[in-house]
RNA sequence: GCACCCUUAGCUCAGGUGGAUAGAGCAACCGCCUUCUAAGCGGUCGGUCAAAGGUUCGAGUCCUUUAGGGUGCGCCA
């Protein structure tokens, strides 16, 4: 419909170039708007506008000029000239209903897939090895999830890149620690405590030199590919990964072990890359480091800053990694578009990768690379999210403290619900709650996390919108009669059905900005709007006509398919009954 | 010192490429359940969009300056 709009207008103005109304090198940007007040109809153009200095005439009087050349059609049912010049556009309601009565039989909800298919690398998640995964977890991996669905939605060819933590130098102290305990409990290795164990190792390693000695040696054993610290090293990893899985089944996130892409993959690249670097002149040995010098970026006396890409003793470093990291996505999957999902702090560094990597060749101009950037996790008072004893929350903890939560707020609900329904309402309002908070948010700033705002179920929330789907499948447990053919018969429907229209749009912009949020204004907005509908118009009540009973059920229909693929996009389940 | 990000109602947050009277939820107060799930709906109250300039028909949005907050700045990741 906006499409249409805007194409409209502009054969309009290339007709008006043609005729010499309008001077040819005229360039402007045709924009069509949704309104925000309904007096102002349901598409509005400030065209008019735009063309009044061109063409040295009054606002209003090209609005006339312009509309009068609009062709009949049977979308637009009236246009309106308002204000200074704005046109207003009121969309025909058979038009709406047609569209709407095709959405219902389309396993895409009038979503169109992109023209052009892309490749895109989405890395996130991205956990440490040897360690639990943290609250602040949480951000990268809900977000980051959300955008891989909404790129697959659209026909995008997305890799899931979990770039885990996976190398370093402490990884000699924690195969020593490994070792330690096989030998001691030969049988059954208990590692369910991975802070636990880290903590063990550090302690060893501060206090016995003897163990710190092997820690050290196992480094450099480890890093030159040593069959036995490889494999303890693997172990570490599965330990850790098999935990993390474990997260992610419940917190409903695609990624898989196959999807795992740890800074070890890069290690074999780093060594060439640099000396590519240096071989190109554009690395450069200073105090046995060597540097790559950006004029994109200054140091604190205005001179190109440098980055270090090798250390003085030989080691490389993360810029190193994520330089071959960018290289290895362009050509080993051809990424068009690659998005890390990584705090704000990462921001500064990840251009400075970015920009090497281009320099050298490795990134081409036409890949788009972005940084999905997010701020802190603070509690109330504005401070980091910690416990009370001020240490990192573990999502584990975390989850299942929603739950928790959760829970006490059910035992209050008066319903009928079997125990094991009870409990997967639990899990499932408790999850969608969790990752909701994340994903409605759009702030790259440090953001409030409170359970009782997240909780309360009130307001743009998960649990609102599955409550707005469930009430819809309650009515079709009442009722014999099925969805017919939709006619508007009340203002609150129609409302509804320009809503459905715009799922498409939305859903492309979600994609196109790496903003999941854009979605979930979308559906509670439309999970509002359907609540209005419920209230005032009854559905299978005995004195409705069967005309408008089976097109509110369409319109019921429509609303829960649209809620149940959008929360779906986000990664989040709805429930039949709550 | 240099750089990047941020500042919208008492609180938590929305406000795509500049558009019409800046919007929700919470909190506070007032209504609506013999009627499809009240985990809902309606209403009232609440604002110098941090401040000052500038760009223009028009600025929360773009530019400059200032204040306040956060973050990052060569051998950790």
């Amino acid at each position: 419909m906006k499409e249409y709009i805007q194409n409209l207008l502009t054969g309009i103005v290339s007709s008006l170039k043609n005729e010499n109304i309008l001077s040819a090198d005229t360039q402007i940007r045709i924009m069509v708007e949704n309104t925000k007040d309904k007096a102002h109809g349901d598409f509005a153009s400030n065209i008019a506008m735009m063309l009044a200095r061109p063409m040295k005439k009054n606002p209003r009087e090209i609005a006339e000029l312009l509309i009068s050349r609009i062709p009949a059609n049977d979308k637009i049912s009236r246009v309106e000239i308002a204000g200074p010049g704005f046109i207003n556009f009121f969309a025909n309601k058979a038009f709406i209903e047609n569209q709407v009565n095709d959405m219902l039989k389309d396993p895409l909800l009038g979503v169109r897939p992109l023209r052009t298919p892309e490749t895109v690398v989405i890395d996130y998640s991205s956990p440490n090895v040897a360690k639990e995964m943290a609250v602040h977890h949480i951000r990268s991996t809900v977000i980051g999830d959300a955008v891989v669905r909404i790129l697959e939605f659209l026909g995008n060819r997305v890799i899931r890149a979990n770039h885990i933590g996976d190398w370093g130098t402490q990884f000699g102290m924690l195969i020593a620690c490994l070792e330690k305990k096989e030998e001691e409990h030969a049988s059954s290795l208990e590692l369910s405590d991975l802070e636990a164990f880290y903590r063990e190792a550090k302690k060893y390693y501060d206090e016995d030199p003897q163990f710190a000695e092997k820690a050290r040696k196992y480094v450099v054993k480890l890093q030159s590919g040593d069959e036995y610290c490889r494999e303890m090293w693997q172990k570490l990893v599965k330990i850790t990964m098999d935990q993390n899985q474990e997260i992610y089944r419940r917190l409903n996130i695609s990624l898989t072990e196959k999807d795992v892409m740890g800074e070890s993959l890069y290690n074999p690249m780093l060594k060439p890359l640099v000396d590519d670097l240096i071989s190109r002149n554009l690395a450069k040995e200073d105090q046995g480091a060597i540097v790559v010098y950006l004029d994109n970026f200054k140091d604190k006396d205005g001179n190109p800053r440098g980055v270090i890409v090798r250390k003085s003793d030989g080691g490389f470093l993360y810029t190193t990694t994520d330089i071959a990291c960018t290289k290895y996505r362009v050509e080993h999957f051809g990424a068009n578009r690659i998005i890390v999902f990584a705090d704000s702090r990462q921001h500064e560094h990840l251009l400075m990768a970015w920009d090497i990597a281009k320099m050298a060749g490795y990134l081409p101009e036409n890949v788009l690379t972005e940084h999905g950037s997010f701020g802190m996790m603070l509690g109330k008072d504005g401070k980091p999210f910690k416990t009370r004893s001020g240490g990192t929350v573990k999502l584990k903890e975390f989850l299942d403290e929603a739950e928790n939560r959760a829970a006490t707020l059910m035992s209050d609900r008066n319903n009928n619900l079997s125990p094991e329904e009870k409990s997967k309402v639990i899990h499932t309002v408790a999850m969608g709650a969790v990752k909701y908070a994340d994903l409605s948010k759009n702030r790259t700033t440090d953001y409030i996390f409170d359970w009782d705002n997240m909780l309360t179920f009130d307001g743009n929330t998960a649990p609102y919108l599955q409550y707005a789907y469930s009430r819809v499948q309650s009515i079709f447990r009442k009722t014999d009669a099925i969805p017919g053919k939709i006619s508007i018969s009340a203002p609150e429907e129609e409302d509804l059905l320009l809503k459905f229209t715009k799922f498409n749009e939305v859903v492309n912009s979600a994609a196109e900005k790496a903003m999941p949020h854009l979605l979930c204004t979308y559906l509670y907005e439309l999970a509002g709007l359907f609540m209005k509908f419920y209230e005032s118009c009854p559905i299978t009540k005995q004195e409705v006509p069967d005309n408008i009973k089976t097109s509110r059920l369409a319109i019921s229909e429509c609303t829960a398919k649209i809620l149940k693929t959008g929360l779906g996009l986000l990664g989040i389940e709805t429930l039949e009954r709550m």
